[in-house]
RNA sequence: GGCCCCGUCGUCUAGAGGCCUAGGACACGGCCCUUUCACGGCCGCGACACGGGUUCGAAUCCCGUCGGGGUCACCA
């Protein structure tokens, strides 16, 4: 066990997907403090839930964890799973010191009275019934299933909370006997939770408020096991801009409702898209959203069958709530940035500061400055914190940040880029929101040259408006530009301005049509550079081309 | 509904009785810059939920109301 005088935080996710932002927000304070202190940053897996548990989400938690940067300190990760029979061990301690036991209600019977105690506007509360030591001896000879709970003495359960404040907890009127081992033999989180965090002589819980009344049961669970009493901070929630609890549900809802809208407007039927997507009929059609349109439904798609719906459906990742630090990568964050936004909600380090490196956000947390209200999410500050950090950080980092987001963004064509041409790319976007923009803004400089396809709009507006006369200036400047035999952009520039002065044409004029020739459309880096990079022959293939389609 | 937590600009927040005609950042609006999309610069708009106390003095303390959130699982 540790030194008592050194923090021990951890940071405890069930691997049922990927990352999200409330959890790395967690993961973040935990790991803030312990660095703060120099004390050690755990990562344990609580994986007691069998059936939604995957070891493909565990993975991803951990690669999302590792972008992130935020390290851990054991080298071997615990997994609840492997441990059951240390917690059988426990409990079996517990029943023969009666203080918890067996209960033989089934699912069925305590649904029935937590249904009978809602419609009476009751609150549901578990009796411990008084069965005979004949009862008894009869259902164990049966082996009928049962649940363990704990047998909780009947008092106030008061704790005091390093951001809620002194005496936090509920009177003797609250507590009920809550279950520690499931009908499977698996522990509860309350029971799992409680033992790994003693054994690993966790000294700090940060977790979310969420869990605020949880901490109940988890004292009584230390009581009764002779346990010490770790300090407890529960952070305020993060909500959604419109007031919703943000929840990895919310990707999957998004893809719900679009389905829904489909199949309402006749679209595609439920079976074609089963059919399509390859996913089991009977799992779609339970996972469609009700008529009345309200979504409580429960069942979630995985992830691979995500995507398939959002290819079926030409869904873009755009088109997706950003909820998982996964969908920030793929849109090209950079991993510091999205810590200093997270560090900043629940948490302040004082006075106007804001930007802070992941060093300077180590050296300035403190538990007293976390705050107590609750938090919207909301990404135009991140958007515009990641500008920033990206304009000014150095090429070295920038190059490392795009290559990250080209591997986890297989299909872009700048995967075939080398560093020099990276570096170029970056500078000629300089001021751009995300990698993803620049990824976008540039890939048809790495298309060929018959791959570049011209945009109606573009064309019509840029190159055959009055009387085609962007198109008639496109073809002078051709001549112009097979005629240079420097091509940089500022040869380029020079020869480009001079025609302008000469033609009496604004820069404009002579600039858009170009653009629109060699990218397809009216956006692209700014034209002198872009046409640098391309090189004089692609530059005059395309333009030929262009005039050639007209 | 019971119990619990919270309540400063649209959003994240600074503020721990006088430093506050409430500061910063993002968003928004205007102007400037400009070969496109952007970036950038300048200016502006904008909040102490409400009502009572306490006090010479309250965004800061107390009470009530209202509002938001959490929780009441064999999920974590």
């Amino acid at each position: 066990m540790a030194d008592s005088s050194v923090v021990v935080t951890r940071f405890a996710p069930s691997p049922t997907g990927y990352l999200h932002v409330g959890g790395a927000r967690t993961a973040l304070f935990n790991w803030l403090l312990a660095r703060h202190t120099g004390g050690r940053f755990l990562l344990r897996i609580e994986d007691t839930d069998v059936a939604r548990s995957t070891q493909q989400a565990c993975d991803q938690l951990i690669d999302d964890l590792r972008w992130l940067g935020l390290g851990w300190d054991n080298a071997e990760l615990v997994y609840q799973s492997r441990r059951i029979e240390i917690y059988n061990r426990i409990i079996d301690e517990l029943i023969a010191r009666g203080l918890a036991y067996k209960a033989y209600e089934t699912k069925e019977v305590l649904d029935r009275l937590w249904h009978a105690a809602q419609r009476a506007k009751r609150q549901y509360r578990y009796v411990r019934p008084r069965l005979t030591d004949e009862q008894i001896r009869q259902f164990q000879a049966e082996g009928r299933p049962h649940v363990v709970r704990l047998a909780m003495p009947v008092k106030e359960y008061r704790f005091d909370d390093v951001v809620l404040g002194a005496n936090q907890g509920v009177g003797p009127g609250e507590v009920q006997d809550f279950i520690i081992r499931k009908s499977d033999g698996m522990p509860t989180y309350h029971f799992a939770v409680v033992v790994d965090d003693a054994e690993a002589g966790v000294t700090h819980i940060l977790r979310g408020q969420e869990h605020l009344l949880n901490t109940v049961n988890h004292i009584a669970l230390q009581e009764a096991l002779g346990y010490a009493r770790p300090t407890y901070g529960h952070l305020p929630i993060i909500m959604n801009s419109d007031g919703s609890k943000m929840s990895k549900r919310d990707r999957d809802k998004k893809i719900r409702e679009r389905v829904g809208q489909w199949i309402r407007s006749g679209k595609k039927t439920a079976e074609q898209m089963a059919q399509e997507t390859g996913i089991d009929p009977q799992r779609f059609s339970a996972w469609l959203p009700d008529k009345t349109g309200n979504d409580s439904n429960p069942l979630q798609l995985d992830l691979g069958e995500q995507a398939s719906v959002m290819k079926m459906m030409g869904m873009g990742r755009g088109d997706l709530p950003e909820i998982l630090i996964h969908d920030f990568r793929e849109n090209g964050y950079l991993p510091e940035v999205l810590l200093n936004f997270l560090s900043l909600l629940g948490w302040s380090p004082g006075g106007d500061r804001e930007r802070m490196s992941v060093a300077e956000m180590v050296e300035l947390f403190s538990l007293d400055r976390i705050g107590k209200s609750n938090a919207k999410f909301a990404r135009d500050k991140l958007l515009a914190f990641n500008t920033e950090a990206c304009a000014s950080a150095p090429m070295p980092r920038m190059l490392a940040a795009f290559r990250d987001y080209l591997s986890v963004n297989p299909d872009s064509l700048l995967n075939n880029a080398d560093d020099a041409a990276l570096e170029k790319v970056l500078k000629m976007n300089h001021g751009f929101h995300l990698l993803r923009e620049v990824d976008e803004k540039s890939r048809f400089l790495f298309m060929r040259d018959d791959q570049i396809e011209l945009q109606g709009d573009a064309v019509e507006k840029v190159l055959k408006k009055n009387e085609n006369q962007g198109a008639n200036a496109l073809r002078e400047i051709l001549a112009i530009l097979s005629g240079l035999s420097s091509w940089t952009a500022h040869e380029i520039e020079l020869a480009v301005k001079g025609y302008c002065d000469r033609t009496q044409l604004g820069l404009g004029k002579v600039a858009q049509p170009i653009r629109v020739a060699v990218s397809g459309s009216t956006v692209s880096p700014p034209i002198f550079e872009t046409l640098e990079f391309l090189g004089k022959p692609s530059t005059i293939a395309r333009i030929e081309k262009c005039l050639a389609n007209l």
